[in-house]
DNA sequence: AATGAATGAGGTTTCATTCAT
DNA sequence: AATGAATGAAACCTCATTCAT
């Protein structure tokens, strides 16, 4: 990139190599979820993830000190976002329950199905997770089960407050969620092609007016 | 095929390599299966699965053209009894649409979820998907979108009779069978470790109630 | 071939068994001979010599030590025609020296330029050769430099006679046959599609006036 | 491509990758052709290959994507200074059509007889020619239909003029050129030890006055 | 005599990783 | 910082050879 052997005193020079060392960590590490997710961690050629930023494999080993490097970091990237909005999220608890119900899938959504690489997490999780168990565990005490926390909170707040039907099932709050996931799982298994680009506002309706029906009191 | 004169007692000792040569896929794409799981096709190799039944990586190539038929067959082996069982399914279209409802969501959760490889498959599909595509969409043609369907008829059906209300959201069947693929995306990502096993019976009652709930004619 | 079992007075059933296999060993050389000059030694697969006449891999090695010994046997199986030919040539020593010659060189003809396997033989010589270079001093010495000597006694003799020119080269008697040969080779290159089927009669024609020409004693 | 500063004297060392890149498809190729040889195209292994030139396999795949790929390489090195000879040789069409034809013929026992690698294309032709067609016809057509047609050319002028008896068979030219293939041939078969070597000048007079003679005019 | 399942050595090919430039 | 030639461990796949039937 940048070649001329100049003399000594050329200071904004070493600013742009600065600034390409900053960049070079986030461009490999989204060039490898490209082609994780497209192959599979095992056939993944590291030389592949360098071609799509325009370096060779070497250069990688200047950042990363191995593949499997390379993949906790694209996991890693994949999952701070995430975390990130669920801290948000924790501060503005107010409204009825329905209205934090709805909120917290309409979040779930946005994470996991609207988000281009949501489902994309998972998907390397379920696949290489045996490979890499301590991400998986990561995965599902940071990110899984608070979501399901926040449910099952929001459930006992709306039964304790009549909002909600006293008999409502309370033991697996994630079957409240479950649409979203089976949604999710629908793009990790057909990617662009799957329905839920096309269809996700009224699926997403459909899902918050299932659940809240079966929420309601009955007269 | 065999013509040496024997002792007339030995009579079954004729099919002992016969026998053989018939268990032997069985038994390859059982331990292939394994391998997959723990592994993915990529990671995976023949030796160790030749070793799991006791012969060499030889013997594979003599029952399958390559690794990747090997992989084919342990899907098609996945696939098959499923597609058994919903063939039985059809029979018996009686009862009330709850009911009917009730036994679709059970066979899905024995499928899927009690079955010890039902969220194998779905798993080898994501992880694999990309590399084979014509399995996913045969899993989608024949497994999925039947029992997509199979849920909207049901809904139509209990709509029509009053049984169900009638503003129920029909136009996104698969939301009332998520918390099955919930469980199953659970199973999938923690294996034998999956909550699944513990809690089966509960969950499934907790799904049922709530879509019944939801379903239900208000007064 | 052969299965019912019956009782022990079946003599005739014996010999049809060692008709069978007094004809194996020369199926096997005849079908080896095809693939090896298909394939060449090392590409060529036992078992497909094998299915060219109806039988398993095992068959082969009833008959033969190993896949050396049977191209051992293929290469004898072609020298063996040549020599005798070779033998009943002495006999007849009679007529012209130019006669004889053309006689000599149409007797090669028919040995390495018509007969199928003639210019076969060559090949495999040459292909092979550094694999079974017993075989190749075992060619030279018995077919190539006797077919040689031929053509120096001739040439002594004509000469003697005053028949051929008294300057004719003698040095290298293998001049005079080399458009055999090299009929041979454009077989050996190009198999079937060679031009030496067609043009066979007129090339061997023009062979023999070239050579009596250049024999001729000059005015 | 090179940025590190450098000492101001070490100018030529910026070469030494790039030699070496330059150099290594050459060497490959030289000794991939001794293995060949030796061995046979499917018996050589390219692990022999590459210890020839003190690299290891992998190396070998940096240059060339697969075997055929090297075999093909070494046919067309072999055949290159062929073809560039050949380019020169029409230029200097003076003489009597007796120089021709010498020159002509001298020039093929320089290609194919003295050239220690003229044999061993041949050889590889005939040898592996069933694996690799298109090599074969490519040298049919540009070098061997090509060394025929100028013997047809000479003939036909030689007739013309006078200077070549009017009744010279020429509906096959090559038989004029017959003794260099066959001295190839024994070449192919002999290696090293074929009396091609020791007999070359003597043999080469041999050919032409045999020719030659063949062509005079009689009275 | 014939079979053909099984073996296992051996070959081609791939690719993470290193390191001199 | 970046390169990319080289390495070498592995993995897939083949096939000569064996041997129980």
């Amino acid at each position: 990139m940048q070649s001329t052997p100049r003399p000594p005193s050329a200071t904004e020079n070493i600013g742009i190599r600065e600034q390409v060392k900053q960049r070079r960590p986030g461009e490999i590490v989204n060039a490898a979820y490209e082609e994780f997710m497209l192959k599979g961690y095992a056939a993944t050629r590291l030389e592949d993830v360098a071609r799509r930023i325009g370096v060779t494999k070497g250069t990688i080993y200047i950042y990363f000190q191995s593949k499997e490097e390379v993949f906790r970091a694209v996991i890693g990237a994949l999952v701070t976002p995430i975390l990130d909005r669920a801290a948000e999220f924790k501060a503005q608890f107010a409204g009825t329950c329905a209205d934090l119900l709805r909120h917290h899938i309409e979040g779930l959504y946005r994470d996991i199905c609207a988000e281009p690489r949501g489902a994309g997490l998972l998907r390397l999780l379920i696949a290489e997770g045996e490979k890499f168990p301590e991400l998986v565990d990561f995965y599902h005490r940071e990110v899984a089960e608070r979501a399901i926390k926040i449910v099952r909170e929001i459930l006992a707040q709306g039964i304790a407050s009549g909002e909600f039907r006293s008999d409502a099932p309370v033991a697996h709050p994630e079957i409240y969620i479950a649409p979203v996931m089976m949604l999710a799982l629908d793009k990790m298994m057909h990617g662009e092609k799957s329905r839920a680009h096309a269809t996700a506002g009224s699926y997403l309706e459909a899902h918050i007016k299932l659940v809240l029906a079966a929420l309601h009191p009955t007269a």
